[in-house]
RNA sequence: GGCCCAUUCGUCUAGUGGUUAGGACGCCAGGUUUUCAUCCUGGAAACAGGAGUUCGAUUCUCCUAUGGGCUACCA
C-alpha cells in the first residue's frame, strides 16, 4: 500500500446537498491537495428507500461550481470503482461472512416489532434497550439457535440481520485529529446491524469496507458520526485492518435559536444553505449561486466556519486555502451560520472582480440586458460606477436602473427639500449650458458645470440636488458628472425639462 | 432517560499560568463623498457559574449549568 494521502467525501443521494455537506467535502479537498493526495467521491446509496433521483447529479454539479472537484469517483473511474455503494452490494456479504465464520458476527431472526417492544418496555421501566453482550443470548439469534436449526431458518428464506458482536467490559481509546483522545466503554454500545434484511449491508459495515479497500487514509467527517467511531475502530480491529486516522468536524448550526441548520431555516430566513437551487415538486429552493454569491466567497465563507489560520487575514483564495489549512486548527464547538457575514464575503470579492468580468456575469443572468440603444460597453460603464456597492451580483439590475430607464417618480422627501422657488429657472439655464458642451467627459463637464455656477454666484447644493434629483429620482447614486458623461446630452438634457415641468 | 462532544463580545474567532483579553461581521458616532454606497477614524460589547491546584487563574482539575450530537434493518 502506498502512502498516499487520500480522502473521501461519501454523501448519500437523499437530497440536495447543504451547506454542512459543501463544508465537509471543502475540508477534504484541502486537506487533499496540501498533501498532493486524492479526493475521493464514494456514493453512500445503501438505503434504497431514500433514494432522491437527481441528488447525486446535484452533488457533483455543486462540487464543480464551488471549484473543488473530486479526482476520482463515479464517472472518473480510477482503480478502485465502481464508486456507488449501490453497485458493490456482492462484496459486503462476503466480509459480512467472513466476520460470522470467525465468530465476530451472528444471524438474528428478531422482528422490528419484537425490536420495538423490547425498547418500550425498557423506556417503561426508566431504561434503555441495548442489544448486546448483557442480553444477546436471551434473544432470537445464531447464539442461541444450534446450527441446524440456524440454516434451516435461513433456507426456507427467514428474514434476517448480521449483527456485530461487540466486545465486553473494555474501555476504548481512540484517537481524533481535532479532539484528541476520546474514551469509550463498550459496554453501552449496541451490537450494530451490519447487514440488512433486504441484502444491502449498512452504512457502518459498507464505509468499513470501502475506506479499507480505496486505501482511505483520512477520514475527515462530521461530528455527527462520532458516536458510532468506537464501532467503526472495532471494525477494523475485527478485520485485522489498520484504521485510517479520523477528524470529526463541528456541526453548522442555526444563525438564530437552537439546533443543527436544515432546509427550512433558509426559507424562514431568507438565506440560502443550499449551493444551488433545489427543485422538488412542491418547492424551489434557491441556492447560493442563484441569490447572486460567488463560488470564490462561499468558499472562503465556509472555510472559516470552523477554521481560522490564527492570523488577521480572512480572504482567502482556494490556492491560499490549501497551503494554509490546518485539520489540527480547526475548532471543535459548533458554529452558527451568520448569513450578514457571508453576504459580507461576497461583496468583497465582488470589489475584487474587474469591471468586464462583473459585467459579463451580470449579462449571464440578464442578457434581456444588452440592446442597440445600451450596448455592452455602455453597460460596462454603468457596472463599473455601481460597483462599490454591490453585495450581490442580482444587485446590479436594480442599482443600475436610471442608466436605462428616465426617472419615473421623484424621492418625495428629496424632492421637497432640493426644489425651491428659483429651481425651475436655474435648471433651464443650466439646460442650455450643458446643450452648449461638447466635450462630454465627467471632468469636462464638472469644470463648465462647476464654473457655471460659480459665475451665477449661487450654492452648489442649489444646482446639485435638483440635478441629481432629475437623473436619477433621488438622493443617491454615484457622481453626477459620471452620470451625465454616461447619459449623454440628449437624454440628461431630457430628463432636466422633465423635472421642471413636474415642478 | 443513557452515552459522547462542546462552552471567550449578539455572531465567527485569536490568545496566555501574570495581556489595557486581539481581530472580523453586525451595531452606534464622527470624517470623506455637497447625495447614497464605498472608504477612513473612534465607540459600546466577551473569558457560563462554583469549588480546587497555585503567589497568581480566562488558561490546569473536578462539579454544576447550558448548548449540541447520537441513541433505526437512515446515512
Amino acid at each position: 500500500m502506498s502512502n498516499k494521502v487520500r480522502v473521501r467525501f461519501a454523501p448519500s443521494p437523499t437530497g440536495p446537498l447543504h451547506i454542512g455537506g459543501v463544508r465537509t467535502a471543502l475540508f477534504n479537498y484541502l486537506f487533499a491537495k496540501q498533501n498532493n493526495g486524492d479526493f475521493v467521491l464514494r456514493i453512500e446509496d445503501t438505503d434504497q428507500n431514500r433514494y432522491v433521483e437527481g441528488a447525486e447529479a446535484y452533488i457533483n454539479d455543486s462540487l464543480n461550481w464551488c471549484g473543488i472537484p473530486f479526482d476520482e469517483g463515479p464517472g472518473k473511474e480510477r482503480n478502485f470503482g465502481p464508486y456507488r455503494q449501490s453497485e458493490r452490494k456482492d462484496l459486503y456479504k462476503v466480509y459480512a461472512d467472513q466476520l460470522i465464520q470467525e465468530g465476530k458476527a451472528y444471524y438474528a431472526f428478531d422482528s422490528a416489532e419484537s425490536l420495538d417492544g423490547h425498547r418500550k418496555d425498557h423506556e417503561a421501566k426508566g431504561k434503555s434497550f441495548i442489544y448486546n453482550w448483557h442480553n444477546r443470548l436471551k434473544l432470537n439469534n445464531s447464539l442461541v439457535l444450534d446450527a441446524a436449526a440456524v440454516e434451516q431458518k435461513i433456507n426456507s428464506g427467514e428474514k434476517y440481520v448480521i449483527r456485530f458482536k461487540s466486545p465486553q467490559d473494555e474501555t476504548l481509546i481512540f484517537h481524533d485529529e481535532i479532539r484528541g483522545e476520546i474514551q469509550i466503554d463498550t459496554n453501552i454500545l449496541d451490537d450494530k446491524i451490519l447487514f440488512k434484511s433486504d441484502g444491502m449491508p449498512t452504512y457502518h459495515l459498507a464505509n468499513i469496507v470501502d475506506d479499507h479497500l480505496m486505501e482511505i487514509t483520512h477520514v475527515i467527517r462530521g461530528e455527527e458520526w462520532l458516536p458510532s467511531l468506537a464501532l467503526h475502530v472495532l471494525l477494523y480491529r475485527a478485520f485485522g485492518w489498520e484504521s485510517p486516522k479520523f477528524a470529526h468536524l463541528p456541526l453548522i448550526l442555526k444563525p438564530t435559536g437552537k439546533g443543527k441548520l436544515g432546509k427550512r431555516d433558509g426559507i424562514k430566513g431568507g438565506f440560502p444553505v443550499f449551493p444551488m437551487e433545489w427543485q422538488t415538486e412542491e418547492v424551489t429552493s434557491r441556492g447560493f449561486k442563484e441569490d447572486g454569491y460567488l463560488p470564490e466567497a462561499v468558499v472562503n465563507f465556509l472555510a472559516f466556519l470552523g477554521w481560522n489560520p490564527g492570523t488577521e487575514q480572512e480572504i482567502f483564495s482556494l490556492d491560499e486555502l490549501i497551503k494554509d489549512f490546518n485539520l489540527k486548527k480547526v475548532n471543535k464547538a459548533g458554529a452558527k451560520f451568520d448569513p450578514e457575514k457571508a453576504k459580507w464575503f461576497n461583496q468583497q470579492y465582488i470589489a475584487k472582480l474587474d469591471d468586464a468580468d462583473l459585467t459579463t456575469m451580470f449579462l449571464t443572468l440578464y442578457p434581456e440586458m444588452e440592446k442597440e440603444q445600451f450596448n455592452r460597453d455602455y453597460i460596462a460603464k454603468a457596472v463599473s460606477l455601481m460597483k462599490e456597492r454591490v453585495v450581490f451580483v442580482n444587485d446590479l439590475k436594480e442599482l443600475t436602473d436610471f442608466f436605462y430607464n428616465t426617472p419615473e417618480t421623484y424621492d418625495e422627501k428629496a424632492f421637497k427639500k432640493a426644489i425651491k422657488e428659483d429651481t425651475a429657472s436655474l435648471m433651464r439655464d443650466l439646460s442650455e449650458t450643458i446643450q452648449n458642451i461638447s466635450d462630454f467627459s465627467a471632468g469636462n463637464l464638472q469644470d463648465k458645470i462647476k464654473g457655471w455656477i460659480t459665475s451665477k454666484e449661487i450654492g452648489f447644493g442649489k444646482v446639485m440636488q435638483p440635478l441629481r434629483l432629475s437623473l436619477v429620482g433621488a438622493m443617491k447614486g454615484p457622481d453626477v458628472f459620471e452620470i451625465i458623461s454616461l447619459l449623454g446630452k440628449k437624454e440628461s438634457i431630457a430628463r432636466i425639462e422633465k423635472l421642471i415641468n413636474s415642478i
